[in-house]
DNA sequence: TGTACATCAGTGAACGCGCGTTCACTGATGTAC
DNA sequence: TGTACATCAGTGAACGCGCGTTCACTGATGTAC
């Protein structure tokens, strides 16, 4: 696809007049060690995260590309994946792990009513900063064999039953309002991808208190 | 950008080997007559549309893909849209008028309250039959430059200040409920999307009544 | 210690592809006289 | 009525591009003896 004047080019998502050009200070690589060649692999995957980060989606991040951002050669790729669907498979499988660590990590340190908004904070502040890797994951085609957002409400819908055996009363069952909560900072989240706003952060976290508190039977 | 045998080509989206493969029972067109020359711009967003709908993203959506589902030569697109990116823009504007038509429809044949659970299914039988479209508008760089959820938003809101005005009573301002329901609506959708599910509509629209009876104080 | 060889990390150049876009054109349909 | 010409709808062939992928290779680093 050619880089034409288009303003809806598939390639012209991001300010960079070509993709995956050398990050300034990178110079030249040095070779990996012997028996140390799949550190390349970590490297590439470090690239191609980088630029999908930037592009914003995973349409355009091409190999080429990406080898051009590692400093290596197209073909090197090949030694570490198979094509380009398995080097976006791993990149998935990566960010998979991320974002879950994340909320396990934002969820566990509170009580379970002050655990379930902390997780969804923490699963905004990963999606606005990583619209790609969000993308990548839980728009279309991504998520298709891993169901990764139904692990994700099944936790939140255990926090909320901890909630209710503590005492706090839910305007829905446990397990259709983790869905109500999810669901509504999943489509928050995309709006601001979609429309990039001044102070995304503070008013998408705004938006998730009033469903939290939509959820929760008024005091 | 070839047809290789990676899964996750560009390309490869839909079910079809070639993109813009002429429909069966296309046979040689027919060219339009003297004076009529504007008809072929129908026809061809007629065509795009049609493939948008099967690739499901506007990426892949290509102008020689196009001219083969519409039985013109690439070239023809030319003496209707400036190139690419008006196609696409064409596009977004038809869809814009469409689904704000369908959603005033729908709310205008009902007393406020029914009308608001009305716009939101109208909203989903749209953006369920029509994920491609969908995503043009509310996805990643779609409605950057018009703010059609905004519209929608306002529009919602004043049905809802219209309910309150009847005696319903909100758990929120008017305009808050109003951004919970679209927004909350949007995700539903997304998901569905992104993971198709069996029996979408009826979930989707369930997860609305939901939304509906979180907004509204119980009776 | 030296030397022949194996193994490793990574590459340069080429392939065929589909793409957006350009440009001189073709042939049918209208108008002037 | 006929004929020369203008205008219209639409095209065929070519362009240069970036892409994914292949393949024979290079040169450094290790091992065997």
């Amino acid at each position: 696809m050619q880089l034409a004047s288009s303003g809806q080019n598939v390639l012209m998502r991001g300010n960079h007049g070509t993709i995956g050009t050398p990050l300034p200070g990178d110079g030249t690589r040095v070779r990996n060690r012997w028996g140390q060649g799949e550190r390349l692999r970590a490297e590439i995957l470090a690239a191609a995260g980088q630029l999908l980060g930037e592009l914003g989606t995973v349409d355009g991040l091409t190999l080429r590309g990406v080898a051009r951002r590692a400093g290596i050669a197209p073909a090197s790729i090949y030694t570490q994946f198979a094509d380009r669907g398995a080097l976006i498979d791993a990149l998935l499988a990566y960010e998979h792990e991320r974002v879950a660590d994340l909320m396990r990590q934002a969820g566990a340190e509170e009580d379970p009513a002050n655990g379930i908004r902390s997780q969804l904070y923490a699963f905004c502040r990963y999606s606005l900063a990583n619209p790609g890797h969000y993308r990548l994951m839980f728009g279309p085609d991504g998520g298709q064999r891993t169901s990764m957002l139904r692990t994700l409400v099944e936790r939140l819908s255990a926090a909320l039953t901890a909630c209710e055996s503590e005492g706090a009363r839910l305007r829905l069952p446990a397990d259709r309002a983790a869905i109500v909560l999810l669901v509504g900072t999943h489509g928050r989240v995309a709006i601001s991808h979609a429309q990039p706003e001044a102070g995304a952060e503070e008013r998408v976290l705004r938006f998730v208190d009033e469903l939290v508190g939509l959820v929760f039977d008024a005091p």
